[in-house]
Parts: C-alpha cells; structure tokens; sequence
DNA sequence: TAGATTGTTAATCGATTAACAATC
DNA sequence: TAGATTGTTAATCGATTAACAATC
C-alpha cells in the first residue's frame, strides 16, 4: 500500500485503471461479489502480477486468500480516477458524429454528462439534438465559463479541430476528447486524447494474413 | 536499414505507424514537401531519435542532410502499414453509432471502404443508410466469406457485442474494431482494437484541477 | 488447518534517449 | 564547403514479470 498522492503514478497505469473499471462494471453486471487479480487478468489478456502491480500504487484493496470485493473496487477506482463525481462535458461539432455522441447513452452511468453542444453552422444553431438545442461556437466561452466545464469534445472536421481547440483552451478546458483525426497543439496543462478509428484498423492490417 | 520482414517489429512501434502517416498527410496538405523527424516529432510530441528509431526498422526512408520526402515517406509507411490497398469492412449495427460510423467520410482515402451493414433487429434490416441496404445479421457469415472480408466494426450494445463478435470470427475475420464498452474474447490469430470515449474521458479526469 | 491470493521486492525484459559517424 | 539531418549504436530509463512471505 501506497497511497501517498504525491508519488508519480506512470500514466501508462492510470491508462489502465479505466479498463480494470469496466471488466469490474461487467462482472458486476453478472450478478458477482468476488473476483481476483487472476480471474481479471485472464478477461483482459493482461498479467496478475500487473493488475496487483498497478492497484498498490493506491493501496491493498484485496484481501489474501480471497481476492477483491468488487463493488469495493469499483468504488475505489471511481475514486482515484475521479469519476466518483459527475462531470459535465461540452461537445463541439454537431454533424453526423456529434448527433451520435450527443446521443450516445454510455456516458452517464459511467461519470459524464454532456452539457451543452455547439456548432459553427447558422443553419444547425437552434436546431435541436435529442434534449439538447444546438449553441453557436460565438457562446462556447461564457458558457464554458458560466458552468465551469472543464472537459470537451471536438467532433469537427479535421481542418476546424485546432482553432475549436483553441477556444475550448481560452475558455478554461483542461481535457479534451478529440474525434478528428489530427494532432492537437494545446498548453501543457490541457491533457489531449484521440479517437481516430483509421488509426486503429491501420493497426491491425499490417497483421492480417 | 533493416526491412528484413521476418523481424520482429514491436507492436507499439506498429501503433505509433498511422499517427506519423497522419501528421504527413496533414503537412501534405499544407502543401509541403520535405519534413524531418525534429519536425514530426514536435508535431506530435514525440522526440525525433524515436521516429527515426521506429522508421529504422523498415528501411532508411530519409536523406542526411535533408529529412524525408513526404510524398515518398507517404508511400512507404502505407505499404509497411498495408494500406496501399483498399480494405472492405463489415459494420455490425444499424443504430445511432453505426449509422454515424456508416456516414463517417474519413475511411475512404485512407485505405478502407465500408462493404456491408448489419443488423438484428427486423425493423432495421431492409432499411437504407446513406447508399447501404441494412442486411440480416442471418446473412453475415455468407455475405463477408463471399466477400472474402477480413475486417469488422462492432456498434452494437455491449451484451451483444461478444456473439456478434464470435459471428465475425466464424465467418473469417481477422481483425474486429469493437465499438461497445466491453473486452472481447477471440482466438489468438485474430486482432481487436477497442474505441471507448469513456475509458479517454476516465484517463484524463485523474489529472484535472 | 490447508489452500488461495494478495502486496511487494528484486530480476528481467524491453523501450527510449543520447550521441555521433556518415553523408547529403 | 559548411550546415544539417539521417540511421545506428550503446547507455539509460522504465515497465513487466517472477517469486514469495504474509495472511485471510
């Protein structure tokens, strides 16, 4: 057990604990109470020493001879990666992909809430999405600001990606989730993830027989 | 150089292929001729001995003195990636996300065209998404040996998404880009590649203020 | 108790980086 | 030529794994 904060967890853990987190989420679903660092591992393709590994540099959420209790683990790792609170996300981009997003029901049990969707088109502006009516990007900062979101998503045509980020920057966001596929220049302080399915499929062709 | 096909390439080094040929599309884009890995590599925050490092692996793609020529640099990496031909993909499920998936313009001019849609439900099968018909997952099997498709794209809800899953298997898949929040079980020869925004979302929320 | 599994240490393995000769 | 940048080697760094005492 080591759950002093100011040791420096490699990012390549914390890039796991979302994944242990779901497979925790599945088994729970499953009606299970109980599991191990080597009934996960199996699931994950991913060794038991690693999962035991990376769950101490928070602390001994198992017990010896009989594993880990999974709504308590659940509930832990909620907890170190944040998301035993609600956070509200604004998506940019309201074409076909950020209708999708926008609808996607996977967010809200799971510790996000899109909270208000932007556009640059006049002609989507007002128009609505589910719940949701369609803001101009020209509002994006004060609301952004009013709300204190900390978190976006950029569902825009590559060739907008950067200046959306930019704003999504100037009005205080610290993470963003980008779905176009070009890279990002944002300060150091502002974490950038990328979904670009290309990606993946280019991944796996060089594989294929 | 050393483009001896029987080494053994690192898979991060193969993960970290498509982000550079998408950061030299881009600065095709621009219009651009010549790059270097210093510029890459701050592009995409990466150090310049890594690519040149990576890229070693393939051959020597570059000129002392000079940097590498886009174009050729272009040509190269979508041979060792594969994606000098044009792949057909199967998209399993007709619902927000895979219509989304099926819209989605940026497969086609980076090496994949989307043959077919699936899926379960009787009230979709039949029904047009943009130019495709929705299929029966009945005909899956048939329809992709035909075919002789080799990848898949899974947007189905999770609890579908292993037989779905197993479907593809069946029918000859090699490679299977699974869009539902969940861990997949498939033979060793055959690859998955996982887009869950929510797992993004988690790993950057750990950092914020 | 006997069996099982954790948390942790030390050893191994692999990836990244620094440095530089080669050369355009 | 002088300046720049590659490809590659060796050194460093960090991550994974094996192993096991602790203990439930």
């Amino acid at each position: 057990m080591s759950s002093n904060p100011t040791d420096n967890i490699p990012d390549i853990v914390i890039g796991r604990l979302p994944i242990y987190l779901r497979a925790l989420n599945r088994l729970a679903q499953e009606g299970r109470d109980i599991t191990s660092s080597h009934e996960l591992g199996q699931r994950l393709g991913i060794s038991s020493a690693q999962i035991r590994k990376d769950l101490s540099h928070f602390g001994g959420f198992g017990k010896q001879g009989t594993g880990y209790q999974i709504s308590y683990l659940q509930d832990k790792l909620r907890e170190v990666l944040r998301v035993d609170q609600e956070w509200e996300v604004a998506l940019v981009g309201a074409g076909d992909l950020g209708t999708a997003i926008a609808h996607y029901k996977g967010f809200a049990d799971r510790g996000f809430h899109i909270a208000c969707v932007f556009d640059a088109s006049p002609k989507r502006v007002g128009q609505k999405i589910g719940q949701f009516t369609v803001l101009s990007v020209d509002d994006l900062k004060t609301t952004i600001q009013a709300r204190n979101i900390k978190l976006g998503m950029i569902a825009v045509p590559a060739e907008y990606a950067q200046q959306v980020a930019d704003q999504l920057v100037d009005a205080g966001v610290k993470g963003i989730l980008n779905y176009a596929p070009i890279n990002l220049n944002v300060p150091s302080d502002v974490r950038v993830q990328y979904i670009d399915p290309v990606v993946h499929l280019q991944r796996m062709t060089y594989y294929l027989p």
